[in-house]
DNA sequence: CCTTGTGTTCTCCG
DNA sequence: CCGGAGAACACAAG
């Protein structure tokens, strides 16, 4: 389940390693994944390259250039294209410098640690190094689109405490006018981006607040304390390369080590960290949700 | 059956 | 009856 720490690490790994290479081949295993047609995908892409690539939420940003200009001054204008890709909630981006084809060369390998595998996607050649596109459940995409398109897509989502300072009465005054579940309106992409259901959990843990508590009987301190928890956490989950907890590994292949660090998500029967009181799990904006009833209000 | 991020559709309420 | 908010559903596959 990438979230904003998930995707970022990600952003990171693969900005250290893919930007001003051309773009060699383009092999779509699933033509359904991108969003315009495969034949239209591989065109726009084949031959170009890649010189930035920019996150808004848990969606990435790769823009898109003619191979001539590669290394060189970035220019953008309108009319050029840039790649949208989505890991929704399995996806995955590796990144490998050699040709790492598995034994025989099949790319039907049931091991995970291995790609290509069976869940292989795309893959993108920048010669012989390679980026891979893997999705079990397939729910993730990858979309060219122009780039004056973008206005109107980061149009939806909201700000999100890592690349934009946040005014507390205005996050207040927005969360007080709400009538649905505290942890709602905080997976609410449009009032804030990059949360999902991991770090909500360890937000409102971290603040104090039952996440079943509805945004207008929130209390100010309440709110604050959600406030200045947002940010810490997120910052920490991407020191620490995010959390794996069954899918996600980073854009090298590798695993993130701040599943030992959270406080209560996927931690039910267990000791809390703080009380030793024991963590229960319930259901709230229909999401599995975590919380510690004495550290909790 | 359960799991989840997001887009779409349905329902409720003033 | 309208608008908006929120809830419910759809999606996929293990």
């Amino acid at each position: 389940m990438p979230e904003l720490p998930e995707v970022e690490t990600i952003r990171r790994d693969l900005e250290k390693n893919i930007l001003n290479q051309k773009i060699t081949k383009v092999e779509v295993l699933l033509p359904r994944i991108v969003k315009n047609t495969k034949a239209n995908f591989i065109k726009k892409l084949k031959g170009q390259h890649f010189n930035k690539i920019d996150r808004v939420g848990k969606l990435l940003i790769f823009s898109i250039n003619p191979s001539s200009l590669a290394g060189g001054k970035v220019r953008r204008s309108k009319g050029d294209l840039c790649m949208l890709v989505h890991l929704k909630m399995t996806g995955q981006l590796i990144y490998k410098e050699n040709d790492n084809v598995i034994a025989g060369g099949h790319s039907d390998s049931h091991d995970p640690a291995k790609v290509p595998n069976r869940w292989t996607r795309v893959i993108f050649s920048f010669g012989k190094k390679k980026l891979y596109f893997n999705d079990l459940r397939t729910f993730g995409y990858l979309k060219i689109i122009q780039e004056k398109k973008l206005e109107e897509i980061k149009n939806n989502f909201g700000p999100d405490f890592i690349q934009t300072e946040i005014d507390f009465e205005e996050f207040k005054r927005r969360i007080k006018k709400r009538q649905t579940s505290i942890k709602a309106i905080l997976l609410d992409q449009k009032f804030i981006s990059g949360l999902g259901n991991i770090y909500v959990d360890e937000v409102l843990f971290l603040a104090g607040v039952l996440p079943h508590r509805k945004g207008s009987k929130l209390k100010g301190g309440e709110i604050k304390k959600i406030y200045k928890n947002i940010k810490p956490v997120l910052m920490k989950a991407i020191n620490n390369r995010g959390t794996t907890f069954n899918n996600y590994v980073d854009g090298g292949g590798k695993t993130g080590k701040m599943i030992d660090k959270l406080y209560v998500f996927a931690r039910t029967g267990k000791k809390c960290k703080k009380c030793a009181n024991i963590i229960e799990k319930t259901k709230v904006a229909g999401r599995g949700t975590h919380y510690c009833k004495n550290c909790q209000n």
